[in-house]
DNA sequence: ACAAAAGTGTTGAGAGTACACCCATGC
DNA sequence: GCATGGGTGTACTCTCAACACTTTTGT
């Protein structure tokens, strides 16, 4: 490395705010913290940067450890750096939303010392470091995207029923939508096929048609 | 501190795309680069971030020194952290959106022996790092901003003519924008106030009236 | 038969877009 | 008086929101 920078150095974390609806709620995935500082206390999944990737890579990793999932949607959020934001010194965290669908993940639970669990998005617990307002941030950054793009599909599986995304939109949105106009909607945006098939799922009523994403732009 | 990293760190800085309007133009300022790397080519202004500061606080200082403005509206766009775009080694850049007013911009130019310009924004110079996608990124931004917000105030003095606001937005967009269509909605948006003055600029037709921002929210 | 769930169409209001002429002032 | 630039209103389209009944299937 032929220059050098005679400057101090942040630590530099990478930490995600992991959505799924379990349910029909929205739900949050934090890791109890074992070590200091806040120790105890519930926060969001993630870890340090190391050199030679970049903070995505680390999320991609951590979502492997800790939800045992790959191939998950997410993006940058923000990048949280206020001084005294954590009590051990000068630590920056590049802030990201993931969506997963709650079936594919396997926490990586009590087998593996890392105790992960789902808290509602209405009900969370006190959470380490600035974690709260970065979550707060997260959900207004999902509702809006919510709004004008097809991001709610990877809260699903790959087929799913047309009620089973109103509910989505639902408890992400945290309001009530007419299900005539929801239909209508999703249906000429052009997001969603109709797969032929029907849900055989055992209920009253008719069988429910079952949709999968057109495979398009989805950012 | 009591709690150690056994991590390696990076550098970090906080990069700023500075837009404003001159000549009807939408333009970005650029600095030139003195020293390695990249010595002699153009860069967004910018600088390592210290500790006890948050990254606003660098981009702030940035601007104070680097165009000699103060109060000015910005936000933080991304963070660009891929591996090599630095040849240094590993540095994190917090990039940031700025908009002034050309008017109050008074370049730190050759008595600082930094050589600042603005470049129009469809004729910029081949750019260090990563920063042509920084510049990019920002524009996408910007405009998107543009259309749901009434960020492009900040582009303008204190007051300023309806014709000077439309023709902001055209910049911007890179589009004719209808007189009529424009007026009707930035009144009824209640962004605007016509102060009751009109501007005396010597030229033919009646005198435009001089419009201000209602000091609300503008974020 | 009845209860529960799925599916579907119309109407009205508001937002946005297209579009052309008159008036004030400087020359 | 004429050229330049500022200012304004209407009609149409499209999007979005409100709203109820019929059909299917399990019990």
């Amino acid at each position: 490395m032929p220059y050098t920078y005679p400057y101090p150095r942040p630590a530099l974390t990478a930490d995600a705010v992991v959505f799924t609806i379990r349910g029909q709620r929205l739900q949050v995935l934090l890791v109890h913290r074992g070590g200091e500082p806040f120790a105890g206390s519930w926060a969001l999944p993630g870890g340090f940067v190391e050199e030679g990737e970049c903070a995505s890579d680390a999320v991609k990793r951590e979502l492997t450890e800790e939800a045992g999932v790959r191939d998950v949607w997410f993006e940058q959020l923000k990048t949280f750096d206020a001084p005294g934001r954590d009590p051990r010194g000068w630590v920056v965290s590049v802030a990201h939303v993931a969506l997963i669908d709650s079936e594919r993940v396997r926490l990586a639970g009590a087998d593996d010392a890392v105790d992960a669990r789902w808290w509602p998005m209405n009900a969370l617990p006190p959470l380490a470091f600035d974690h709260q307002a970065i979550v707060q941030y997260a959900l207004e950054r999902l509702r809006s995207k919510l709004r004008w793009s097809n991001i709610g599909l990877q809260l699903l599986p790959l087929v799913f029923t047309m009620d089973a995304l109103r509910r989505v939109h639902e408890a992400v949105l945290d309001d009530a939508i007419d299900k005539r106009n929801f239909h209508k909607r999703m249906v000429e945006s052009g997001a969603i096929r109709d797969t032929g098939a029907r849900l055989a799922n055992g209920k009253r009523g008719p069988q429910p048609r079952l949709y999968a994403f057109v495979p398009r732009t989805c950012e």
